[in-house]
DNA sequence: CTTGACCCTGTAGCGACTACAGGGTGCAGA
DNA sequence: TCTGCACCCTGTAGTCGCTACAGGGTCAAG
């Protein structure tokens, strides 16, 4: 395979060209090295990693924790107690956003199914809103 | 009632200091008059106005749209097809959010599930990650 | 040899706060 | 009366994860 620009990256792993920069800038991929005319020129290898961010931001994973999954998929004699834990914390996040949104989801419903009235003045959203 | 300080709106409604200050520069809240002291004193009427901003945002409702609902609030006699819309908007979001959290956990606890390795280089999680 | 698509760096903006820094005010206790 | 402390003020910068320029350089096709 030929080393690939950063746009040839973008469109074989659906990040947006800026945010590949980006995350280069925040550590999570190496800096490659340039061709004459100061492009990057990526490799497999760079595909991989970047498709690895991919996957973990579509998890909801922060760069923080995907820095932090990096270097433990990097080494892999250690043992797997530290993904476990990352992954774990993960999944008690996106179960609270969960609850929060089910809760919001129910009052926003009820307010609705409640709308009667033709103007604010005795509107139920706006009364709920108000608070009663 | 005597006027409150901000601290004192804080305390009633459970909205920072800081933010009751970010609301006013945001035009959510009106300017309040000044003591002597240069201090915000505010009305009942200001915490009747804080109360309903917060508990739209505990709806998840973005500071613009609580703006318009402030406007439709105002007027009593006007129609209120466009609250019931911003209503129906937000649930829609609230909605779209819920599925994209139900995805993810549905991953991770998958992933959680299968780990049973001791070492990175069988770990589960990270080969998934990895794209199997 | 020009056009146009792509690439480069650096910086600023988004939303909704949050956290200072560096000052002023006000009140209770010694 | 003084002092300490909690509170208040403004203004600015930082957070997160991008996204959108501005102002330039590179490169291949026609």
């Amino acid at each position: 395979m030929p080393a690939l620009s950063i746009g040839d990256l973008a469109r074989r792993t659906g990040v947006p060209v800026e945010t590949i920069r980006y995350y280069e800038r925040m550590g999570l991929l190496p800096k490659p090295p340039r061709t004459e005319g100061n492009y990057r020129a990526y490799e497999a290898a760079h595909e991989r990693r970047l498709a690895f961010v991919k996957r973990s931001r579509d998890l909801g994973f922060g760069l923080d924790a995907i820095r932090a999954l990096l270097d433990l998929a990097d080494g892999a004699d250690r043992p797997c107690g530290e993904v476990d834990a990352l992954a774990r914390d993960q999944l008690a996040e996106v179960e609270r956003k969960i609850a929060d949104l089910t809760a919001m989801r129910a009052e926003l419903q009820d307010m609705l199914g409640h709308c009667r009235a033709d103007t604010v003045a005795d509107c139920e959203i706006i009364g709920r809103l108000r608070g009663r």
